[in-house]
DNA sequence: GAAAACAATAACGTTTACGTTAACGTTACA
DNA sequence: TGTAACGTTAACGTAAACGTTATTGTTTTC
């Protein structure tokens, strides 16, 4: 179990950051001591890391991180058998819904992923140009020492 | 050639964005009419478009995008043969400079991809346990329907 | 056991990337 | 030809994601 400034050095965040995601609801720490300190796990720390991925890999903002984290909660509640009352045409819906929003996303990174293939391809052009130029550039430095 | 309005719609910014990117530096229409007008070419459109699949792609801050552009602006001078008095020692070290820059940016590039692969397999995963699940769940409706 | 280091909450401040409104000129068209 | 529809600049407003500071309590360390 770790403080707040260990858990900070170990997601890369600020502890004011933490304390925001808290504030929103997105990350909860496993436990405070008597005193009030937050105590994070080492899934507190996983947990926090997929956060942090999401919002930079996706460009998503911090609620709708949260709406996702909603959803998959939902998910997990139907997994372990909680939602006993509820009949399985409902379960059903559920699950389709989280399909649907899965399929969207997953459709979303897919097409990022696309353009960034481009992106790379683009940047390795330029740089095998760039490496040409450097070894014309070289060997006029050559031929000047030779032939000044 | 457009007037903002189109190019907006191009674009898929606002006339806002354009207007404010313009301010920055980082987008120049080609040209204005004799009121005033902005008047936007394909060109431009293009180069917008690339503005906006960087700052969604990598997640750069508009001010990083024209920091890079103006790297890249000044490769383009020297390939087009301005820097007519600069040595080939200097040329040199330009290139040496942009070469840097882009390799660690390639880097970032390369690491984001890879960390997005591993979420869409992460989605790929979640899905094919969400289909296994609804094909139970419509078996159980269907025994209930059968003997009820 | 006193200082230094770390924690908490609360509240105000800041940056980025625009949105919105105002006041005014230009273009298109019925 | 007048009135929409579109353009301009200027200036103030705003949401998100924290940063910073103040005040106060806790833990560690010498």
């Amino acid at each position: 179990m770790y403080r707040i400034e260990e858990a900070a050095k170990k997601t890369g965040l600020t502890k004011r950051a933490l304390r925001y995601y808290e504030e929103l609801g997105l990350v909860n720490p496993s436990g405070r001591t008597e005193s009030g300190y937050r105590m994070y796990t080492d899934e507190d720390i996983a947990h926090i890391l997929h956060v942090k991925n999401t919002r930079d890999l996706l460009g998503a903002s911090l609620q709708e991180i949260k709406d996702m984290m909603d959803l998959a909660h939902k998910y997990e509640l139907l997994k372990q058998g909680y939602y006993q009352g509820v009949s399985a045409e409902e379960k059903l819906n559920l699950l389709t819904e989280l399909e649907r929003t899965l399929l969207a996303k997953r459709g979303f990174l897919q097409e990022k992923m696309n353009k960034l293939s481009e992106l790379l391809a683009n940047y390795d052009e330029k740089l095998t140009r760039i490496a040409r130029k450097k070894r014309e550039l070289q060997a006029e430095i050559e031929n000047e020492k030779e032939e000044p």
